[in-house]
DNA sequence: AACTAACCGAGACGGTACGTCGGGTCTTACC
DNA sequence: GGTAAGACCCGACGTACCGTCTCGGTTAGTT
């Protein structure tokens, strides 16, 4: 007896979540998310909007749980020195955002998220703060090499990594420039040093 | 004769441009740029809404020209060294999207501005080109006063630093720490030394 | 063995009956027959929707079937005179769409079951035909008696007694006047005299 | 100088009231009252939605408005007679209700003025008040000349006359037999009689 | 005692319509 | 030609019901 109370009434149909996973991925490749209604997705899923309004709160959180899944849970690179850690975690955010539907929601989801306060709360555990975390884990194995000390600002850091992803492509909606990752990842290196 | 015909008919009144500037600022700092209408700027400034449409091309344009004004024609600091140049120069972002009308309209006017090339074009000439060459002054100044090299990468040297502030501010929403600018200008010094 | 097969299976649950019955007088009392949904009389009754639709049609008949349910089968009165006859066959007229569920009902069900053809058919087979039947009956008697000839017009007698009490108190929503059964009645009786 | 404060921004277009008047002609006719959406009025019309409810408060106001114009402001016929007086009143109660559109309207027009006490009200004062006028004015006739005498129940022989209309048209879908109204006409005569 | 079939409560499903709101344009009378 | 007012068409919003379906589970009669 695991669940106690059991489940009931008509469980939800995963051929559902997939087909609007598939519709927002697609309208947002094709319109951007400011033209993407929730009116357009169900029609495109073959969904009614109850459906898609049962499983999100609205457009933000649909686009949200529905583009940006993958990463997250990518476990930490070790490549041997604190700037090729550094430089495979910038460029796990540089391809997550890359991709034609996130690179497309981006700015709007920022924008929506930053509206409303349960939003920014829910942005700054679900993203920002395992990110942090992994960010620290990155520096805590590079204080043990002792190639840094160990009073690294990982907020500091971690602003101006992300922000500057974040401002490159997402905001001004450049091309996703190879070395992009190195480079910013090499300025914090020298940055955050700690004599 | 310059302009043959002249400007016929009725000249505009520059009191509705005023009227219209202290409505925007009002009800974006009331309820953010996403709630605000058009339509609410017009009855609360007692104009009609084409005096608006007459003016500006939509939601996009009227915010940002009549929320950024300022700092953009700020002449450059000279404080002596590079480090005290930069802060200055993050410090006038910092104020400049710490104001209320400004931090509430920063979010949605990026996404409204990402979603149109036009839109996105203008914030490239009109705000990016002059923070560029303001930033290239600076280290000019510093290469002149042998403090650096002068092969910097300013175009990542702004990415890093309007990023960060952009991050920081605009996006997750944080309160405006008074040494910031300082910590960000730092951290950027260090970071593009050239050896 | 009456029925060769039987019924199988689980038989239905006779106090699912009784529940909707009341929740459905409840909810037409309290909020009208437009604002009364099958979800919401599921509801109220405890009951899943599919054994509402398992015994009824849809709105119109659940509630023809659950209120009208008096009078029909009510038997003839027989007081001596033909007005005093109509008076009673009127007066339950009366007394049936002035309880409050009927009352409410009256005005939409008659909308939903004149715009369904099976609807209007069963209106005209149930209720109809056995009204007039009565009616046929209450003249013969009178034409026994002697009071009247035979060839009395019993269709228009019935549009005009059944109208005028629909009228009164389903479409005008008037308060049921103690003697109006009587003076229908005795309108009719004078105007329906065949010399 | 009529209207003091004069009429202030764009008028109403009145090509807007006449191709909604045909649109809800054309659907009534076609589809019914209960299949007749306001968005498909509107649709049809070359309309948008908010012309339609800047108008009007509902589908009920929107049909009865558009719909029942006529006859209320016909002049009393004047037969010479109190029986052809009735005939012409309920002839014209007939002809009116027998159009298609207003067939198909009635029943659940009068569902859902029944079913709200303003539009109730509204029915009462628009369309009661001013038959119940007439009618009282070919009593009043009939009385000078002779016929009967000045007591007539008018109410009751609205409630009757009317009612008996309605019901076999309106509610019982019947067609309208050309000789219903001298029919009805004549039963009231001989029943409103006063010694 | 096992099987089978219909019932049951719950609630998800694809739809349709609701009435409101904002966008950007157009049309008045007036200045 | 600018201006305030406000009507215009359009399209999206989020909600409410519709009538159907799909779960797990119950309750009888039949094998």
């Amino acid at each position: 007896m695991i669940s106690s109370s059991a489940r009931r009434g008509r469980p939800r149909d995963a051929r559902s979540d997939a087909a609007i996973a598939d519709a927002v991925a697609a309208l947002l490749a094709e319109s951007g998310y400011a033209a993407m209604s929730i009116g357009a997705v169900a029609t495109r899923a073959g969904v009614g909007k109850d459906t898609i309004y049962r499983r999100w709160s609205g457009k933000a959180e649909l686009v949200y749980e529905t583009v940006f899944t993958t990463a997250d849970t990518a476990d930490l690179p070790d490549t041997g020195t604190l700037e090729g850690d550094l430089t495979a975690v910038v460029q796990s955010l540089v391809e997550e955002f890359s991709e034609p539907a996130a690179a497309a929601a981006l700015p709007g989801l920022l924008a929506d998220f930053a509206a409303v306060p349960e939003l920014r709360a829910a942005i700054r555990s679900r993203f920002l703060a395992p990110a942090k975390e992994r960010l620290v884990a990155v520096f805590d194995r590079a204080a043990r090499r002792g190639e840094t000390d160990s009073g690294v600002p990982a907020d500091l850091a971690l602003d101006t990594l992300a922000g500057a992803v974040f401002f490159h492509l997402g905001i001004m909606g450049e091309q996703p420039d190879p070395d992009l990752a190195a480079r910013i990842a090499a300025m914090i290196v020298k940055g955050i040093e700690v004599r």
